[in-house]
DNA sequence: ACATATGATTGAAA
DNA sequence: TTTCAATCATATGT
């Protein structure tokens, strides 16, 4: 602590302010006159403070108390005061307000949001539910791995909760012990409530500087659990066979106009046991990557075309023709915008040769 | 091991 | 807003 040199300082001040140096003094020996005297008191004290170190503390105890009761402490104690006053005042003022940190805004909002510093069990769940939903698949493994990344989080959370916790006591074990001390020396040092205040949260910044960096390093744990369960890229399953079999019917019999409605995408959403967002993720990626290489995917759409062909016979056979669901006005219908374009494409990328040697012969 | 397929994401464009 | 185009990250086939 720096209790020592303060004290220095001010005895020193008060040698400058009204008296000659102290040593010098000591060493002039008595002077006899009353002033000499009250200079030797001074000197006696002050030679007191200086030595009060080198002294057990119940030696020290028993001067202090001595001091204490010394009639010169009043007046020596209000001059200290008196500087005091001055040099604090001087430098107050270079740091108070402390606008509140958009770092520390942010990461707290980021806790929140995950559900690490909120309620036990409030939004994070919810978001994390949210995000599996939207990554789609009501799968039983699905909902095993959110539980996991759910226990993972929870786990987070607690050292999170069980770490602060712990800094909030420290620091206030710390600051209710410098302010003991504070008030203690304030019997004997020139201390004002100011003081202590901006002592107590000098301690605070630190500590909050501390809390800062668990913050953080929560932050990032979560980060990195986020990526690792929810993001939907890193398990990605493939859609089973049946799912995909409903897709490309659809896409291969409304080749023209491979826009699913809204309506529409929902049913297949229904059917497949996918989200709708993945219907359209789905036609989007086949759009481009048939559009990209219209003879990669001749085979398949042959295959298609044939296969709705089929049904389309079948279902005519038994008569029920007229309410046919969808009606496969496939590719033959050359005047269709989307396909023109997908063939510009597909040419302009340089892949003619598949594309004329695809033949484009689609059943009727 | 490697290439290819595939579902999801992202930012620009319409 | 939806769609396109490029890209990522994994799945699957060889």
């Amino acid at each position: 602590m720096d209790e020592q040199p303060r004290l220095m300082h001010s005895h020193t001040g008060v040698g400058m302010a009204g008296h000659p140096g102290l040593p010098q003094h000591m060493q002039e020996g008595t002077g006899g006159t009353d002033g000499d005297g009250r200079k030797q008191d001074i000197g006696d004290i002050l030679q007191q403070i200086m030595t009060i170190t080198d002294q057990s503390l119940d030696e020290a105890q028993a001067r202090k108390h001595a001091l204490n009761c010394h009639r010169m402490k009043p007046a020596l104690f209000n001059v200290l005061c008196e500087i005091k006053e001055k040099t604090v005042l001087s430098i107050r003022g270079a740091q108070e307000e402390e606008p509140p940190d958009p770092q520390l805004m942010r990461l707290d909002n980021m806790l929140l949001a995950e559900g690490v510093s909120g309620p036990e069990k409030g939004g994070g769940s919810a978001a994390a539910a949210a995000a599996a939903a939207a990554s789609g698949g009501a799968g039983a493994d699905n909902s095993a791995e959110h539980s996991d990344y759910r226990a993972k989080l929870s786990q987070i959370r607690q050292i999170y909760h069980t770490e602060l916790e712990k800094y909030e006591q420290a620091c206030n074990e710390f600051t209710t012990h410098v302010m003991n001390l504070l008030r203690e020396q304030s019997r004997t040092r020139p201390i004002s409530p100011k003081e202590i205040e901006r002592m107590v949260s000098i301690i605070h910044r630190k500590f909050s500087s501390i809390q800062m960096q668990l913050k953080q390093s929560t932050c990032e744990a979560v980060m990195i659990l986020r990526s690792r369960f929810l993001d939907a890229r890193r398990k990605r399953r493939n859609f089973n066979k049946q799912a995909t079999e409903i897709l490309n019917e659809y896409f291969y019999s409304h080749l023209s106009n491979p826009y699913p409605s809204e309506e529409a995408k929902e049913e297949l959403a229904k059917k497949c046991a996918i989200t709708v967002a993945q219907v359209s993720n789905w036609f989007g990626n086949k759009r481009i990557r048939y559009k990209k290489n219209i003879g990669k995917f001749q085979e398949e759409a042959n295959m298609y075309a044939a296969r709705t062909a089929v049904n389309a016979a079948n279902a005519s056979s038994h008569g029920s023709q007229a309410n046919s669901p969808s009606t496969p006005n496939s590719a033959g219908e050359t005047g269709s915008p989307w396909l023109c374009s997908a063939i510009r494409t597909c040419l302009s990328q340089g892949n003619a040769p598949l594309l004329y040697s695809s033949g484009f012969t689609f059943p009727p």
